[in-house]
DNA sequence: TTGAAAGCGGTACCAA
DNA sequence: TTGGTACCGCTTTCAA
């Protein structure tokens, strides 16, 4: 089955119902047709072929069917570089974040896309790989490559840096580590649930709480948007006040020396409370590895209540932040906001305590 | 410092620097410049200004900067999506997987985006969450996105995926599953590697090893691209055979029943041989909570290595397949393609054992 | 050294 | 119900 259809410059026939081009190397491959030859091969204009392959109104049923045939012999798929830039529109969204082999971040990624594409966006992803130059210089070339909105976990901070993404002039959501009121901010409440946590191992009979914030108070830390991490130490400090347990107990490393201080030094039975469950679980090892028994000589308490926490033990008590709901609503408040609906504002998801063996 | 350029249609003047606009609703908003804006405020044609952003020859150097320092003012961030088109290039590739919450995902992700960044490529990110439908219609929108090639970790597999995807005429690698010869592959040989860890299992004194593969004869998997997860088990039933160990025995699911039958009947050492990691992490949890000591009772082994394992006790033996090293090989097979290099050919990466407590 | 104009593939509006 | 055409923003070639 071979037919010939007049086509401009190029060797071209329908070859096995695919339309085919016969290149300089002489060899055969598929290509995708042109609005402009598609109009060509029916003996229509291009505006007629958009109506029928848009399904717009204004044209006869007959060469609807016609151009709709011919299109699909030809093997027709539409341009989307072309089709944003005559719209105006990319349909794209971006979305920035650290890394992904933290599983808060891949999970909260997966969520995105998967509802940003049920609304018939896709994502431009960019990964900080630790670096504020790489993930500025992402962000600018994701706006070059005009997504419609973007969602941001900040690395980055600091005046300077609002107005960079303040001047890209979209639509902008952060999640994880807020900047400030001028962006619309979907998160957890980090000190308000580690106030309660705090309490909560209290009621569970424990007399002191140590908290495990890794890298706290060191250089390397201040060079990135601790926010996030800043919230739920301070939330610590909170419960710790408000439970009148003394003076805040802070650990910036995860060390046996320590801990094992620690446990050995104070009266009342002590716990710690880790800003992550990743830290907890090192936590949980080191303890194990030093035979010291969870829960009965220690408390044990991590946060984002991370998958495989289902499979290991003892069951780590954690907090279950609903990251896929974390993700839906950030989507839908960039949504909003592409929209220009200004009812848009900051979001803060529930959150359960999710019951283990470790306290 | 206000300052007004000649401009068509819209009220715009620089403002602290930048390019402002204000708009009908009385923001002023800071808006990006096309070439020709910058052409008409400069008093010069498209093509000159062209030839200063991008550092063309042909121009003389007061112009150039003379233009550039315009550009910068207007605060000019090229539009990809336009260059794009006119270069007939996207500088993008699609990457397509199943989901990211398997880690061996989301590093190979990491991986790849990090490595095509480096080659002025970024990522298209399109997740399949498990559907094979939602794989298709994701690789034919980013095929219709001009992406210049794609990395796929396919759910679909058979004649009729294998010829979707030859239409699209646009390079691809497989990872992770295999389709045909008629794609370049990267992957590791989980066939051998699993063989020899049968020997390795067998070396360690073991006289009996069960093999975990989760959903293993079930109509469910069936469904989807299981290449990579046969190939493990046929290692390991490679190397039953060459071990002279009896009939292989396969589970297919993790019940704490199949294996306290396993443990109890036969003789000489139990082990159990995991297809992947988060399964024996399940199988470890498991045994604990029978209290069944590992490796004295029985010997565990998973695959993949993922980055937990250093966090968790006993320390799992695996096998780590430089999932990095995967990744960056994807990326320059496929950049290969792209660049019409017929040298490209499949690729196997290096393995190594990781020792552990659980053998 | 520069300008003018014809694309890239689609969209959208106006006239026929 | 259709055709024609001027865009979208940038690139590239040819002529001045």
């Amino acid at each position: 089955m071979e037919q010939n259809i007049d086509f401009p410059q190029k060797e071209c026939y329908i070859y096995l119902g695919y339309f085919v081009c016969a290149h300089e190397r002489n060899e055969v491959s598929i290509i995708s047709a042109t609005i402009k030859e598609i109009a060509l091969a029916c003996g229509v204009s291009e505006g007629t072929v958009d109506r029928a392959l848009n399904g717009r109104e204004g044209i006869k049923k007959e060469t609807k069917e016609r151009i709709l045939q011919t299109a699909k012999e030809m093997g027709y798929r539409p341009n989307h570089l072309a089709r944003s830039l005559a719209r105006g529109r990319s349909g794209a969204i971006g979305v920035v974040c650290a890394g992904l082999s933290n599983p808060f971040f891949s999970s909260f990624v997966e969520a995105i896309e998967r509802v940003a594409y049920e609304n018939g966006y896709y994502l431009n992803l960019i990964l900080a790989h630790g670096s504020r130059e790489k993930e500025m210089e992402g962000i600018q070339y994701l706006a070059g490559r005009q997504v419609e909105g973007l969602i941001i976990m900040p690395l980055g901070y600091g005046e300077e840096y609002e107005q960079a993404l303040l001047h890209l002039n979209i639509p902008i959501v952060t999640v994880y580590n807020r900047l400030s009121d001028k962006f619309i901010h979907v998160d957890v409440d980090g000190r308000l649930i580690m106030k309660n946590a705090v309490h909560k191992i209290v009621e569970k009979g424990y007399g002191r709480i140590a908290y495990l914030d890794l890298g706290y108070g060191t250089e390397r830390a201040e060079q990135n948007n601790r926010y996030s991490m800043n919230q739920r130490r301070l939330g610590y400090e909170d419960g710790i006040r408000q439970e009148n347990l003394g003076e805040p107990m802070i650990f910036p490393r995860c060390e046996w020396e320590t801990i094992q201080t620690f446990l050995q030094e104070g009266s009342g039975k002590p716990a710690i409370l880790c800003s992550f469950d990743n830290l907890a679980i090192r936590v949980l090892n080191m303890l194990r590895s030093h035979d010291v028994s969870v829960p009965e000589e220690v408390g044990v308490m991590g946060f984002d209540n991370i998958p495989i926490l289902n499979s290991i033990s003892p069951r780590l008590c954690s907090v279950d932040c609903e990251i896929k709901d974390l993700g839906k609503k950030a989507f839908s408040s960039l949504l909003q906001l592409i929209n220009k609906d200004d009812t848009v504002c900051d979001y803060v998801t529930s959150y359960t305590f999710t019951d283990g063996e470790s306290l």
